[in-house]
DNA sequence: ACATTAAAAATGAACGTTCATTCTTTTTTT
DNA sequence: AAAAAAAGAATGAACGTTCATTTTTAATGT
């Protein structure tokens, strides 16, 4: 019963330290000892949560990744008319990359950065079949183009990633007119006829 | 005449080391020492040629991003027309991103992490001035849609980024066509009328 | 209900290593 | 021969991790 006694909670506040000094000072410049005082806990505490430091920064990047999926689909029905079912998901991302920027930043630092394991990096993809299924849905209707997957994702949903972060740097506020033009930027980029 | 006569050699034999290291094992696993034996020099040396680490990685960074907008920039006539004109550079910084993959991913890594300090990164934002200039033109022009030169920016280029990424972690390969449809996807998502 | 006890969880200090940087000496240049 | 550049070895600090011990938890017997 080893594992099941142990608090959750303290495994959240180490998640939670991860991703706030990984955030703030980078990989490189967040030790252990740090994540242990954010998070009220010894060092050595962390090594009966995390086998090391890459296996904590690994877990950190799964739990938030599937956050952000699990937030993304959050009120998404299968069978919606695909314009609309894309607006509904753009929006919930473009929701979890500004409410949660915290995470989103996280998650923009470690999916530009060798410090995530390639196999956590492939587990963190998982999650997104969904979004892959609407556009499958939409290039069969002839409503979405009919391009590869990345670059789909690389025009309608990761312009997202450069907006929140120049955000976070204070550069340019997003606000609610900013957002309505980016998602007629979003659609306009993937979907038929132009 | 004390900085002259170092061998600047040797200051890019430094640079293009760093660039390879944390490439290849980010920031956090980058050590002086490997940096100084990739560039066949000893420890020492590096510190005859920049302050410290941080000013190592800002100065590689200055670079990167100089040739970057460079080559960008390189045949842009001013007085082009705003589709052709955009067309070229957007042409050349896709051509960048893929030939010059090693530095472009330096730069998504230092763009997405707090490894640059923020004067640097100032520094190397501001030769992208020709893009803004001729965005105002096309605005003008009502060529371009009136909206920020980051969300413009966000749409049109920064999702070469991230194909560039994709490209480079084996998962798909952005051949001739795909460039076509990436080109298609940029200019529909900026230009006015739809 | 309480005392006892064994296991689990948590800890602070310690360990060995690695790191960025500096010091002293040697080599190269002019 | 003097100055600049480069080198290897040395230094102290900081790191990830482990060790020895203490504290907490929960099950058991009375």
């Amino acid at each position: 019963m080893a594992k099941l006694q142990k608090s959750i909670d303290k495994r959240n506040a180490l998640v939670k330290a991860t991703i706030e000094l990984v955030n703030n000072n980078g990989f490189h410049a967040t030790p252990m000892s740090k994540i242990a005082k954010m998070a009220n806990v010894s060092p050595a505490t962390i090594y009966l949560y995390f086998e090391n430091k890459q296996d904590l920064v690994n877990q950190t990047y799964i739990d938030v990744k599937a956050e952000y999926t699990k937030y993304a689909f959050a009120n998404y029905d299968p069978t919606t008319p695909i314009e609309e079912g894309f607006k509904m998901i753009w929006k919930r991302i473009a929701d979890f990359k500004l409410k949660e920027s915290e995470h989103a930043m996280f998650l923009a630092q470690c999916d530009n950065t060798p410090m995530i394991d390639e196999e956590s990096r492939q587990e963190g993809i998982k999650h997104l079949q969904p979004l892959l299924d609407l556009w499958e849905r939409g290039k069969k209707e002839g409503i979405i183009k009919p391009i590869s997957d990345y670059l789909l994702y690389a025009y309608a949903i990761n312009p997202l990633s450069f907006l929140m972060m120049t955000q976070k740097r204070g550069a340019f506020t997003l606000d609610k007119t900013h957002l309505e033009e980016a998602y007629q930027s979003a659609w306009s980029s993937i979907k038929m006829c132009q």
